[in-house]
DNA sequence: TAGACCCAATCC
DNA sequence: GATTGGGTCTAC
């Protein structure tokens, strides 16, 4: 008999500990495997965390125990799903970011193998029958059989359903003269793209890759501008890594980038490369997950979650664009990729890259403090002019266009010669759907999302109301709800409203939108983004997808609509990401042998995100920026992390949260800074309130130990529900 | 996390 | 006296 202890999978505080159960069964059962059990007369997946043999009577194991324990329902898994350096990997996820265990484990495995109940219905291993030569001796078939022989011996092995005379072939396996033979399908279609000769280094390159190979530091912080090669160094030092028998893990932002690195992977190291990420269905992500794990490839390309790859014996992990904020997940267990990289690159002893044009604050400090080694590309590999930007001020009226009160003189004049020149334009806007808030003009009711509350946007498309950060959406009513007044205002202006501006000013362009509902469809984003670099549009409109890593050779002009948008974000990092946004769209502007123009119209002229964003000086941003955190004592200099608690009753949750930071008070004493309650961006999600405190810190080994000692009293208050998230980004 | 259980309020 | 609902407790 075995006693196993299981993790249950309720992600839960108080069930953040292992339950025990025996087995008698002749299945495998191990650490690391799935068992369905009975807990609380519920059927659930557990995950078996230990697992022994023994020769003592129940009753005496139960009495050793002081509790009853039951046999488990079933094994669901015929080998361990995770290996030990991803199980210790796990635990330091779980402690860093003081999350319940089983969070992390069903975050880092795709969804078929996650351990909870739902895996159970996911998609399962796909197989692809061949037909295959066991004996090719003719004597005694008909000519038929002989010719489908022949026709088989003649290649390897064949798909069985590309057979046509099936009669035929069942008399050659009955002869045993063929056989069926099954292989796992790989259910993800990737092209097959033709190998090409990789363009020798420039100096600056070379020097980086020589200064990476010399040194014995972990990690390195690749500072590069836009259009100095990062990836070619990426690729460079991949290759130098797969030689030495190792494995490479890169990591990639989200959908808009991924196809392009995945290309360029694909193109130097052809199927030895898997795909991992969110916009692969649930049977591509469990066949690459596979295949990972099998070892039948050494290199991933991926998105966030692909940190946690089954790879062995990795070499090197790169994080491009380590600024993009998509790394830090947002739920639970609130990971951020860039942090799990460092863990994991030190665990396998791999040096971990983290590239950016544009780094994120605490990067860059820590490589100017040398904790990272920082290395520079500042040239432009085909010495491609920055554009000329120009900053116009909307809240002066001069600059504002009398038909047009989105765009300003400058840019509508703008958009006009490139129409006449036959090149194209980039508009940004922050922003999607129509408009942004729609309100009652007669009694001041604002629509809102029920769940969320927070105010809904137009989109006219279909003509619904959505909200922003839900899923929720409604049909556009005609009348108030309140007071039945039918005089709807609607406010604000996004990526619909400008397309529509566009096409009203300019009726000959030929547009193009991207934004996360034109993306609803996979698979649109790459063909749009193909039809605008083929030239089959003028205008691209779109929200911040459209700012990074592509290159379209025919751009001469970005056009930022409007930049204050993020500016007005209550965070500490919302200059930080204007910078990056606006740095990352004006990049896109010009080309080789003709310098493009950029347009950044606000109202807020001289904030320094927006000046040196058009100067693209990340070094002045980066210490104005520094400055401005040191006096609020903000990241880098300090740590952050912020404890919502939710609940049914409002005033409750209040109540409990002014308890909850008199406790905090007390135990962080002078050693942290505790703020709130405030009420969140988002102050109401899914029938609950919500209310958070802010923790400001320098030692995190101190905070740790005092989260958890207010998670363990927090655990199993059923009034409300508390979540940690350690670093945030959204305050 | 969610079902069981308990107690009180509410209904006929 | 039965039924409903909310809050609390607990799981191996």
């Amino acid at each position: 008999m075995k006693i196993v202890e299981v993790l249950i999978e309720y992600a839960n505080y108080s069930l953040d500990r292992p339950f025990s159960y025996f087995y008698k069964g002749k299945k495998k059962l191990d650490v690391g495997f799935r068992v369905l059990l009975n807990f609380n007369n519920r059927e659930l997946v557990g995950y078996v965390t230990k697992c022994y043999e023994t020769n003592k009577d129940i009753k005496d194991i139960q009495e050793e125990m002081g509790f009853n324990i039951e046999e488990i329902i079933d094994v669901i898994d015929e080998s361990p799903l995770l290996s030990g350096d991803l199980l210790e990997l796990a635990d330091k996820v779980s402690e860093y970011y003081v999350a319940p265990k089983i969070s992390v484990l069903q975050s880092m495995l795709p969804p078929s193998l996650s351990p909870r109940k739902s895996s159970l219905k996911a998609p399962k291993i796909a197989y692809d029958q061949y037909v295959r030569i066991v004996n090719d001796n003719e004597d005694g078939l008909t000519d038929k059989q002989i010719e489908l022989l022949r026709l088989i011996s003649s290649v390897d092995k064949v798909l069985k359903k590309e057979i046509k005379s099936k009669s035929i072939l069942d008399k050659l396996i009955e002869y045993q003269r063929v056989e069926i033979i099954k292989e796992e399908k790989r259910r993800l279609k990737v092209p097959n793209y033709e190998y090409k000769t990789p363009p020798e280094l420039t100096y600056e390159q070379k020097s980086v890759v020589e200064e990476f190979n010399e040194s014995k530091d972990e990690v390195y912080l690749l500072e590069g501008v836009t259009g100095s090669g990062k990836t070619e160094v990426y690729l460079t030092l991949s290759e130098q890594v797969l030689k030495q028998g190792k494995t490479v893990l890169m990591l990639v932002p989200e959908i808009a980038l991924t196809p392009m690195m995945m290309e360029y992977y694909l193109r130097r190291f052809k199927g030895d490369v898997a795909i991992l990420h969110s916009e692969l269905t649930p049977a591509e992500k469990y066949d690459e997950y596979r295949k990972i794990a099998k070892g039948d490839c050494h290199i991933v390309v991926g998105a966030r979650s692909a940190i946690f790859a089954p790879l062995k014996n990795i070499g090197l992990i790169i994080l491009d664009e380590e600024h993009v904020e998509s790394y830090k997940q947002d739920v639970v267990p609130f990971y951020h990729a860039r942090e799990v990289a460092i863990m994991r690159g030190k665990m396998h002893k791999a040096k971990v890259i983290l590239g950016s044009a544009t780094p994120s604050l605490e990067s860059r400090a820590r490589a100017q403090k040398g904790v990272y080694h920082l290395l520079l590309l500042t040239n432009r590999v085909n010495n491609k002019q920055l554009p000329k930007t120009t900053i116009v001020n909307l809240a002066d009226y001069h600059n504002i266009d009398r038909e047009s009160y989105i765009f300003s003189i400058r840019l509508r004049e703008a958009i006009k010669n490139v129409l006449d020149r036959h090149e194209q334009a980039i508009l940004l806007i922050n922003r999607r759907g129509f408009s942004t808030s729609v309100s009652c003009r007669k009694c001041g009711h604002i629509f809102k999302c029920p769940t969320c509350d927070i105010a809904l946007t137009y989109h006219k498309s279909d003509n619904m109301l959505k909200c922003h950060h839900c899923d929720y959406v409604c049909k556009m009513p005609e009348t108030c709800p309140e007071c039945g007044s039918n005089y709807i205002m609607k406010t604000g202006f996004g990526t619909e409203r400008i397309e529509e501006e566009v096409n009203r000013l300019f009726p000959e362009a030929r547009t193009l939108r991207l934004d996360s509902d034109s993306a609803k469809i996979r698979a649109k984003i790459p063909s749009i983004i193909e039809d605008f670099r083929q030239k089959k549009a003028d205008i691209l409109i779109g929200t911040q997808m459209i700012a990074k890593g592509h290159d379209f050779p025919d751009v001469t002009l970005v056009g930022i609509v409007l930049a204050d948008i993020g500016l007005s974000m209550p965070s500490y990092r919302s200059n930080e990401r204007a910078f990056q946004l606006i740095t990352q769209a004006v990049g896109r502007s010009g080309r080789k042998d003709k310098s493009g123009i950029a347009i950044i119209q606000t109202y807020m002229p001289n904030n320094y995100a927006i000046t040196m964003a058009a100067r693209q000086n990340y070094e002045l941003f980066y210490r104005k920026e520094m400055e401005y955190r040191r006096i609020q004592n903000y990241p880098p200099y300090s740590f952050l992390a912020s404890i919502t608690l939710a609940g049914k009753v409002e005033d409750n949750v209040v109540k409990n949260m002014v308890y909850l930071i008199d406790m905090l008070n007390q135990e962080f004493n002078d050693k942290g800074l505790v703020l709130g309650p405030t009420i969140p961006y988002v102050p109401y999600e899914g029938n609950n309130y919500l209310r958070t405190a802010l923790v400001k810190f320098k030692d995190y080994k101190l905070a740790k130990e005092i989260f958890k000692k207010v998670v363990s009293i927090y655990a199993n208050k059923s009034q409300v529900h508390l979540t940690i998230n350690i670093d945030p980004y959204n305050f």
